[in-house]
DNA sequence: CAAGATTGATTATATGGCCAATCAAAATGA
DNA sequence: TCATTTTGATTGGCCATATAATCAATCTTG
């Protein structure tokens, strides 16, 4: 006969799954609904419904929606901080390439989804209302900031250009923050492709010697 | 006898308002909550309370929740469009005076105050899930990208500057958003000053014949 | 069979919308 | 000038609904 042994949910899934697999679904599906109905009318239900459960099993893996929330912010800061800290691994010595793989890393296509993107914009939307969420985000924030400064003031050092390397690290900070909150809101959505054009544009401007609009002059 | 003939509520207004001032006030009370409470705990009761008055009565003004608050983002948006369409009518021919104009007036007192700020970007996040909000940005949107552009093609011309000047606008329009953005989240939340500073380091970068990081160069 | 995951009915709570009663100010009339 | 009526703003209690949380029963797998 051909039932399996085993059986599988219609969508394929063991109807048990270990608690870690059950849990990043479900953080899945939270993203996911973050970015189709927004935060404020993101339902347990709901994000249960999209990840094919049933929303009791929320409160047995989260205790609580807050919990869920959070948990969901704190997967998507690791995320992003795996990403450019690997990415900057990556790159060698030279802060010209270091830069480059800065910018690089931001419109990855891992992590700069459609999905991604929205959920981010929204949970900055609450932030400020958060402690919890202010308290999570503050020291990945300070990590990325201070070792994007670094590479400017290597940079600056290395070009002798006549800027403080804090205005162009906070510069560069605030357009790549920018272009996110773009690709989320503009209407004529450009492509990654463009964002990260336009983020080089931003480099050749503060570092000419280092930098076309197109990447980093080689050596 | 000491008694006013009119007699005045404990906070020193008439109970009675004219339409207007009340649907202002009560707008005025909403940025403040979305502010203090974020947008998804933003409740018409807690707006009632921070304005003094019965939750009963935004319905009797606006009709529904919802019609509250596309009605303050709406009152976010002419207040705007009001402030940069009056700086650039001020700041006569020059592109880089209307540059400069621009953005000075990002970052004017009235429009850019911690209250109004988080609201815009609690806004913001809701945005791609409310077809209502992105009808009502799209096109302000627009006529400011529109108009940045002109300015920055007129700068390119003008100094013979290399690079393209869609690509210039997309920076400084990024890099404007992104730095309101810092301004809710960082942690080290900087001054309108630094902030200023700032954008004027992009836009030296940019233009260097132009601009320096303190301003425009006069002619 | 035991342990743990999963379900879905149930409960408690919060909130938006509704509305009848109230009240203040303006309009009207004597 | 003063009393009366009218108008429309304002209040606060009420209700229906939505939603988060709970939990006992059920199912899976080892």
């Amino acid at each position: 006969m051909d039932e399996t042994v085993k059986p599988k949910r219609p969508d394929g899934q063991p109807r048990k799954a270990s608690r870690d697999t059950r849990r990043q679904q479900l953080i899945n599906s939270t993203i996911a609904t973050i970015g189709r109905c927004g935060y404020a009318k993101t339902t347990l239900t709901e994000v249960a419904r999209n990840a094919g459960l049933s929303h009791g099993l929320i409160n047995f893996h989260f205790q609580t929606k807050e919990q869920l929330l959070s948990d969901t912010l704190l997967f998507l800061m690791n995320e992003y901080r795996d990403n450019w800290i690997r990415a900057l691994h990556e790159a060698g010595p030279r802060p010209a390439d270091q830069l480059a793989a800065l910018l690089r890393a931001d419109f990855n296509e891992v992590i700069c989804t459609e999905e991604k993107r929205t959920a981010w914009v929204a949970f900055w939307g609450e932030a400020q209302s958060r402690p919890v969420y202010q308290a999570m985000c503050g020291p990945m924030d300070q990590e990325y900031a201070l070792r994007l400064e670094e590479i400017c003031a290597n940079l600056v050092s290395e070009g002798g250009y006549a800027m403080k390397s804090e205005d162009a690290a906070r510069v560069l900070r605030a357009m790549l923050e920018g272009i996110w909150l773009e690709l989320v809101r503009s209407v004529s959505r450009y492509s990654l492709a463009v964002a990260e054009r336009t983020a080089f544009t931003a480099a050749a401007a503060l570092f000419p010697k280092h930098f076309t609009a197109g990447g980093p002059i080689p050596a």
